[in-house]
DNA sequence: GTCTATAACTCGATAGAC
DNA sequence: GTCTATCGAGTTATAGAC
């Protein structure tokens, strides 16, 4: 192991354990409701440490969702293969992130959105570049409706995630994921290939 | 008209103005972050007169949500009807609640459930009681995957009020509302009355 | 019936000692 | 690098004058 002269990073420990407290946190309670003062007081660490290391409860929040999940190369992954069955595997991605420990960060990041003006910003602008313009490559859709698609995709995904993780409507929240993905996936599978009302596709909302 | 005697009751323009500066600011921000001050100021009365006619913040959020919608009623109507068309007409009867003025008051209610706890405890009860029962009498469903279907069709219909009224995610918001009857119909539609997958309808979740 | 004043808490952020 | 102490701005809720 080579030893590197110069001043010493912040001891990792501190910094990383303010980090899981912070995206449990988020996940639980959604942005507006996190406080830094019981971020810190999980971690074990002052409070004011917390801004040391991150400046302000924004910069934090982005820190905390940065690292876990990459959807630039899963949601891909998901969409290749078979287009009949595309609806089920993007359902199957979805659970099986969330039902992750990395998905406590997802999870956070949409309950943000819920509650948070510049959070919901954050997670609209998300689905448009890292979801919506992989799956326009990836199966080929047409421009002109691929942002209703995705959409009406949304709202079934959204939903899922309201009822399942937020509303807990059983039986849902104790719902084994491939009986979701066999009821759900064909609704998004729907979504995704059917033709659509001519009125949704249009460029204007009337 | 008949004068009674006695001490006049309070000054029902200011009480009810309070209470529709209630219904806007629940429906706008949701339970937690709509302030008393700030529904004083809309209202243009003192803080301490919500206090007065209300008693505590709960209480106003219980009688700002009571008054305009009469579900009992509605949801039966919306059901009523060919079977093979009530998912669309539930979308349909969805969206004209909420797009109506009286819809600011479900909207409140909705926003609050996702980000507040014992709200969201009272929109499920709300929607067992209120919407789960009705529909299994009106379409005769069996009784063993009843819950299984209801948490299905509420995946869809929260999903789009989700992204319809709270991510704002176009076109959904501009949509006109027979185009989404026509998207997403089907889907509510499918969660009544296809077969299930097996899993899903057992009393347990394991 | 209405409003002023304030109690009793929360929160994020900062300054400065050690 | 860590912590104490504190500022300033929020919140609900109440007591009491008029």
């Amino acid at each position: 192991m080579v030893r590197r002269s110069g001043r010493r990073p912040g001891n990792q420990d501190t910094r990383s354990s303010i980090l899981d407290a912070a995206r449990s946190a988020f996940a639980e309670k959604g942005y507006d409701k996190a406080s830094i003062r019981a971020i810190a007081a999980e971690a074990g660490v002052d409070p004011a440490l917390v801004h040391h290391y991150f400046g302000t409860k924004d910069k934090l929040f982005l820190a905390s969702m940065n690292a876990p999940i990459d959807p630039g190369t899963l949601i891909p992954q998901a969409l290749r293969g078979p287009r009949e069955e595309a609806g089920e595997r993007l359902v199957r991605l979805v659970l099986s992130v969330w039902d992750s420990p990395a998905g406590t960060t997802a999870l956070g990041m949409f309950r943000s959105a819920l509650s948070n003006e510049w959070t919901a910003r954050l997670l609209r602008e998300f689905v448009i570049t890292q979801v919506l313009r992989k799956a326009v490559a990836e199966l080929a859709l047409d421009p002109v409706e691929a942002p209703a698609r995705a959409a009406l995709v949304a709202t079934q995904i959204a939903g899922l995630m309201v009822a399942r993780y937020v509303l807990k409507l059983e039986p849902l929240p104790s719902a084994a994921p491939e009986a979701l993905v066999a009821a759900i996936g064909p609704n998004v599978q729907r979504f995704l290939t059917e033709p659509l009302p001519a009125k949704l596709s249009a460029a204007d909302g009337g």
